[in-house]
RNA sequence: GGCGACGUGGCCAAGUGGUAAGGCAAGGGUCUGCAAAACCCUCAUUCCCCGGUUCGAAUCCGGGCGUCGCCUCCA
């Protein structure tokens, strides 16, 4: 099925057409690594994971780049404030945004080139657009002429002769041409790190590293290219520009945006003191799997309102999905294969798989994975499963579970050896269930009162009595 | 000032011209020695307000009210 995705360039739906048949070129804008990532950076990255499996699922090859600012305004001070180097001062973060990313299960990318490693490619660009005369020199910095590029501007269809001037425009720059102009190439300036270029010393602009890094891993042209609302201007506005100035082709062909989320309907900021990282929320004990569930299940186009009662209700949501797993491990088989079976999992992953193509409308694919769990849940009920029939519905679970990664606990529990062990309480289960028979209540409800204490919780049904742990 | 997004049941949230998905919460039922857990069922004549277009609008158009984002290095 061929996907179809909001692009922001153009703002309208449109059929993904892969440069490549069954390929596609992925970059992603990734962290600037001064802090550690809030979640709503992590918002992003997952909705950039969940494109990613979702292509995989509808059976393309993703070739994902991801970049690490590792060089720019914010790093450079905080190295200075914390008097570090540079690498010293970035590597920790580095290090805490790839923890962040495992712990909510996000996939890899192929690649994650850094801006420090890239220096040359982004002069070497730089010397293009001087060469071509979109850019121009001035006491030693480098600057993009807004007014050589024609189509300046066609991703946020900002006027930018409308646009108002801020005050700090002026303190940072070098005496541009043209005020709206926008650096390329910085000269040095005392205490910074530099390196040499034909312009003398000095360091890049932020912008030019995502044109350089995209184009070397994917291609002059690519097929999509994402990142949150704020960067389509002047970000990615200016990445156009640079990158169809030096090369005279089409840069990327999709442009995905994710919107932000706001936590507990404010925009979060320090000041408000609702801003949160991940390992802020992990410190509260929140469970990282229901905080996947959380930011995955709203449409990425759509603001997210966090909030800690919506990843309770999230976790409730996963329990309903772990008990559903819980029955099917439990159900006897009996009997032939039932139809309803396969037709149901044949539903689900067809029909999850057209709301991925959606663009990527999750909410959509999660109401078609509730109405499964529903359904299987009644013929487990009445009449029971036939032959086969648990492992065919865990497959097409385990199918949904490629771009989910929330349905399976036991690729997220931490594995702790704490209290006894699944024989003992399996002991004192059995010994329940005999005072039961015996209509010893009183022993069986000191039993029972015993393994709730140890948040061991008890299932009696018709078939016998099941345990799992609360 | 310019550009843009959004306003759907108690909460979260799909749906963008054909008569309101899903989750959480809530209520009822089944099961049970009693419970618990679980499962099943129920739960918006209506989509911020007012006009208009249409056989038909939550969906399109106009106006209003409200919330929010971007406007030179914030995902």
């Amino acid at each position: 099925m061929t996907p179809r995705f909001f692009n922001t360039l153009g703002r309208r739906v449109e059929a993904l057409a892969p440069a490549q048949a069954g390929k596609v070129g992925l970059y992603t804008c990734g962290p600037t690594v001064y802090n550690h990532a809030h979640i709503g950076n992590l918002r992003t990255f997952l909705f950039e994971d969940i494109l990613r499996r979702s292509l995989e699922y509808l059976g393309y090859e993703v070739h994902q780049v991801m970049n690490l600012t590792d060089v720019d305004d914010k790093t450079i001070q905080g190295a200075h404030a914390a008097g570090l180097g540079l690498d010293e001062y970035t590597e920790p973060f580095i290090a805490s945004f790839f923890e962040d990313l495992a712990t909510l299960r996000v996939q890899p990318a192929q690649e994650y080139p850094r801006a420090t490693h890239h220096v040359a490619e982004m002069i070497e660009l730089t010397e293009e657009l001087v060469a071509r005369g979109h850019a121009y020199e001035k006491e030693g910095s480098v600057f993009f002429r807004i007014a050589s590029d024609e189509d300046y501007g066609k991703l946020s269809g900002v006027d930018v002769d409308q646009v108002v001037q801020g005050d700090r425009v002026a303190s940072d720059e070098y005496g541009k041409d043209d005020v709206r102009d926008f650096v390329l190439w910085k000269a040095a300036k005392p205490g910074e790190p530099t390196w040499d270029s034909p312009w003398g010393p000095g360091r890049p602009g932020w912008h030019i590293e995502c044109s350089a890094m995209s184009m070397k891993y994917l291609g002059n042209s690519f097929d999509i290219h994402c990142g949150g609302v704020d960067n389509i201007f002047p970000h990615h506005d200016n990445e156009i520009a640079q990158s169809e100035s030096a090369t005279g082709e089409p840069f990327a062909k999709v442009w995905l945006h994710s919107e932000h989320l706001i936590v507990e309907g404010q925009k979060m900021s320090k000041s408000l003191g609702n801003f949160y990282t991940l390992k802020d929320l992990l410190a509260l004990g929140k469970d990282p799997r229901a905080m996947r569930y959380l930011l995955l299940s709203v449409n990425y186009r759509q603001k997210l309102n966090f909030t800690f009662e919506a990843i309770e209700a999230s976790g409730a949501a996963l329990r309903r999905l772990d008990e559903h797993r819980f029955r099917l491990q439990h159900a006897v088989e009996s009997g032939e294969a039932k139809p309803r079976v396969a037709e149901l999992c044949e539903g689900l992953t067809s029909d999850f798989g057209a709301a991925l193509a959606d663009d990527l409308n999750l909410s959509a694919a999660l109401a078609v994975l509730f109405g499964f769990i529903k359904e299987t849940n009644i013929v487990i009920e009445s009449g029971g499963l036939g032959a086969g029939d648990r492992e065919r519905i865990l497959t097409a679970l385990a199918r949904v579970d490629q771009v989910l990664a929330v349905l399976d606990p036991s690729q997220w529990t931490q594995a702790s050896a704490e209290g006894p062990s699944d024989e003992e309480i399996q002991g004192w289960v059995d010994e329940r269930d005999a005072a039961r028979r015996r209509r010893d209540f009183a022993r069986s409800d000191e039993l029972r009162d015993r393994l709730a204490e140890l948040s061991i919780v008890l299932e009696d049904t018709p078939d016998g009595t099941r345990w799992k742990r609360g």
